[in-house]
DNA sequence: AAACCGTCTTGAATCGATTCATTCAAGAAC
DNA sequence: GTTCTTGAATGAATCGATTCAAGACGGTTT
């Protein structure tokens, strides 16, 4: 019957009658212990119903089993699949993910900065929101590296781990333009995420090398309801002006626009095709399955775990690394009618 | 210029000529410090840099700032929507969710239950999957409760925040039957989960009472990929065997359906009506809305924490009490043809 | 001027696991 | 028989913030 809360290692190591440092190596080292004191340390373990204590543990070695992961949305797949890629790796490290959500928010950012700090997590993979960059500078400096995710470094400071946006926007607008579209718009905003900013210059790029103008409707946030707005709002312009073909910043917004136009009457692709960006899960589920640029959602995850703990154990010969992942189109029904 | 790693707390004493109590007091209970001692030691922390260490804190304290949160999937939006309104709570109350993810695995599910003790997190919100109410007994006792979530505690011992899930599983075949069905089905599994076994049963009664059979497919997952295929197979019985409607025991299951019989050449509703549970925000946006029983997600979370503040706080004169909502049909078009 | 009071401030003791220099035992080498 | 070597075990010192009993200080009252 195990007793009563809080046994400690002094209260192991005398029901076991061995040292604290014996307790504290069968904890740790355990082939450096004999098997006899070994198997009495473990029996006496069991039957005070042990757990050591983190805190003191990490107190005095230094160092905690942890790394922080801060994403701008949890209620967005993507990230969650990031995370779990992350994860993954964090746990072949024996390490535990500390999984906050910034929710777009520069004050939760940097509260939760605060926590990692405090916590002394041994690093950070973050999608930033705000301006943090200097901050993480800071917190590198201090012994606490973090690593960009979904989000190239425009420094060498730090390690990022992202997709080529340009090339993506590029890739979904020449999709559109090859499945006939002579009026694109592009969806998305706020322009402040680099993730948007480059996913519409690819495409306005790509839009003028093809000689079609981009129209574009800029949108306070990426979620959902606001695709279902701007979706509203269009079906109901007149069918000359009415964009034939819409390129969304992401798969949330896309997947609002879509239902939108079915709620409106309007068919899909053959009154507007929608291309999106990310191929969460909910985009080929979607009944009219969902043409979307594809990121490699838990590779960028594993890859940005895999280079902060790079960082981590090899602190003085670290080489900070861009990986680039290219994006990929994923063509579905809502661009091509059958 | 913030100096280098590692400023601690009689650092900042000694910069600013007060003893290590003062600064203790100036972080902890500022308005038990003087003016000019205060305004001298958040200057010399600012200077210095100065990052409180957590570990030793909460060692010294003997408690830390911290709930943890196990949840059975988070890839499924809904438990990211549990966990946001849960995230909410704590953050009200200065405390920071460590959100982890069981997978539905009992091994991960133990391992961060040692994790959570290790941490000597202050109380453990859980959706369990293996047998560990005996361990959460446990844990209560030595001074870390628990509240279930998204399940009805079977005993008195613990809270819990879940729906009634019989009465759902009832309303969404009620609501199968009233628009026309007469050979209706129930896709989930694995009956362990107790969700799965109470909303079939709900449904079940129903059926009985309202005098249909209901065929039963039962599944080892309620993932996407797992809907798509029972889709398949569903699509290919012929049209007099094949039935008229499904309740599927989450939304993810019902959205794998969903796009299985749009490929397949199946009508919704007309060839089939579908019915999800969870009303995720998937649920609307698809492009044929899908019927679903809503469960308040964030509500939830925000209750679950409450309760579990509640006993944190209150030990000795807690009362458990489980809080039941009651589930409710938002019909669309996946059972409604316009 | 002594006694008293409330408000600040002080600093040594403390939380619990880890570390590491030291001790011990037993076998190997000479 | 003595000295070395090796592997195991020991336990006091330590990590850094918090706590709290005791002290300092300034002002009031008697």
């Amino acid at each position: 019957m195990p007793s009563g809360p809080g046994a400690k290692l002094t209260d192991v190591a005398a029901l076991a009658r061995v040292s604290v440092g014996t307790v504290s190596n069968v904890l740790n080292r355990p082939d450096q212990v004999s098997f006899d004191k070994r198997t009495r340390v473990l029996a006496a373990i069991e039957e005070l119903g042990f757990v050591r204590n983190e805190s003191a543990r990490s107190l005095r070695s230094g160092s905690t089993r942890s790394l922080g992961m801060l994403v701008l949305d949890v209620r967005n797949p993507f990230f969650t699949d990031v995370a779990l890629g992350a994860e993954n790796v964090a746990e072949d490290h024996k390490h535990s993910l500390i999984l906050a959500n910034s929710a777009e928010d520069a004050g939760r950012e940097q509260a939760y900065l605060d926590l990692f700090e405090q916590q002394r997590v041994q690093g950070v993979l973050i999608t930033p929101f705000g301006q943090v960059l200097q901050r993480l500078e800071r917190m590198r400096d201090r012994g606490i590296p973090s690593v960009l995710v979904d989000r190239l470094a425009s420094t060498d400071q730090f390690c990022s781990v992202s997709v080529d946006d340009v090339a993506g926007g590029a890739t979904a607008l020449d999709h559109l333009v090859s499945v006939g579209s002579v009026r694109p718009a592009f969806v998305g905003g706020p322009f402040t995420l680099q993730q948007v900013e480059d996913r519409y210059r690819g495409a306005a790029d790509a839009a003028a090398r093809a000689g079609v103008p981009l129209q574009l409707f800029e949108t306070p946030d990426l979620k959902f309801e606001r695709g279902r707005r701007i979706g509203d709002l269009m079906s109901n312009l007149q069918s000359d002006k009415r964009p034939d073909a819409v390129f969304a910043a992401n798969d949330q917004l896309a997947l609002g626009l879509l239902q939108s136009f079915a709620a409106n009457g309007l068919r899909v692709p053959e009154d507007v095709a929608i291309v999106g960006f990310d191929d969460i899960d909910f985009a080929s589920q979607s009944s009219i399955p969902l043409t979307s640029i594809s990121q490699p959602r838990q590779l960028i995850g594993e890859r940005a775990a895999q280079l902060l703990f790079d960082e981590i154990d090899d602190e003085p010969g670290h080489v900070h690394s861009q990986v680039v992942f290219t994006p990929e189109l994923v063509a579905r029904q809502s661009t091509l009618r059958r």
